[in-house]
DNA sequence: ATCGTTACTGCACTCACGGTACAGTAAATC
DNA sequence: GATTTACTGTACCGTGAGTGCAGTAACGAT
């Protein structure tokens, strides 16, 4: 048991490192066997197909970003008692780390798969869309918190403002990417920042 | 000539429209040819190979976009005067057009081939960085009018905020994909609006 | 009228990649 | 000691990208 689970466990590992980098249809199975070291018979013994490998991966993405928002947002809360100041340090705090971790953007993997091919069947569609809703629920009950304390100065709906914090984040990793410049990324988080500041922060007259 | 550049023209037609819906690699030159009843070697006669295909599909795009975005920022300075306004009403009438075109997201095709795996050589990734550096340039010229007249209520980088409007485009799109809601890109960039609103507009006290 | 170029057709092939099938086997587990 | 787990090895298929090249119909220029 422990043995065959190490097994599949580096096969994502490699996988995850090889399609972030080139992309999905730009990883093949050959490459990956030739790389954890087994053959083909191997890697199907583990997944029915590419795909399978694909949905894998993409559930353990999903966890290892929700326990890292959760953390984060929780050291935030740690720091401050508003909701207002503790969204904006938990903001500041992610585009620190998206700073650091310029070579493994994450996101990544969901944009990936959104805009690659067919090659996905609708169990992955499916499960893309739950993590963006997650993702949706999670920020808009910060921001409900949020504006029943301070009335927001533009009349905003809550969950495209909560949506705003996934598109800065995924388009921001496509800005940097076209453009080959990581600094983008956690420069646009900072704009978002500015927004849900100037929105909701009462005016010092 | 005309005959040739006719056929070329009707392989790209196909190919946008089936990359758009299904990807770069997941659209087959076979089944290009097969939309524009030609056999393989006309397809190679135009076009030395697929990344050439995309290349030429990346240039025509960017003119297109060009030309539109020109078009709908001189029509909203026609409406207003005042650079603030024209911009505010700009983005207006790009939020309205995301609205119309549900289907043929544009922006796609750049986060497409940003994303999409090394099929892509050095030549398309350069174009691609010159086509965003060009919406930089474009948008920061932009804000740089309203800039001199309206003091920015919270210091920002221009240029970063003129990258927020890529940004918010890209990220909407894959938001809309990936949710399949295609109002979110419409809203993402109202939000976008807002902000400018907020950050620039003079306080009314 | 002919000559050369343009824009293809048709065919035959190679290679890479995803995937299938299945027989055999070493090691761990019951 | 028997069974299950986790593979190896080999051989094979279909699809898609791309090559190479000979032939040819249409058209413009001389």
């Amino acid at each position: 048991m422990a043995r065959g689970s190490e097994t599949r466990t580096r096969i994502m590992d490699i996988a995850e490192a090889a399609i972030l980098q080139k992309g999905f249809g730009g990883t093949s199975i050959d490459e990956i066997i030739a790389e954890a070291g087994l053959t083909k018979g191997g890697f199907f013994y583990h997944f029915p197909d590419k795909g399978a490998l694909a949905k894998a991966l993409l559930e353990r993405y999903r966890e290892q970003e929700d326990a890292m928002l959760d953390d984060l947002f929780a050291r935030a809360a740690e720091l401050h008692d508003d909701p207002l100041h503790a969204f904006l340090i938990g903001l500041k705090l992610f585009a620190e780390l998206m700073e650091e971790l310029e070579t493994t953007n994450p996101g990544c993997l969901l944009a990936t798969y959104t805009y690659a091919e067919r090659l996905f069947d609708n169990e992955i569609h499916a499960l893309n869309r739950e993590i963006v809703l997650g993702w949706r629920r999670r920020f808009r009950t910060a921001l409900d918190q949020i504006a029943t304390i301070y009335p927001p100065r533009d009349p905003v709906d809550l969950d495209a403002l909560a949506d705003m914090v996934s598109t800065t984040v995924e388009g921001g990793i496509v800005m940097s990417r076209a453009v080959k410049e990581p600094g983008i990324l956690p420069a646009q988080v900072m704009l978002l920042r500015s927004y849900i500041k100037l929105l909701f922060q009462p005016q010092i007259n």
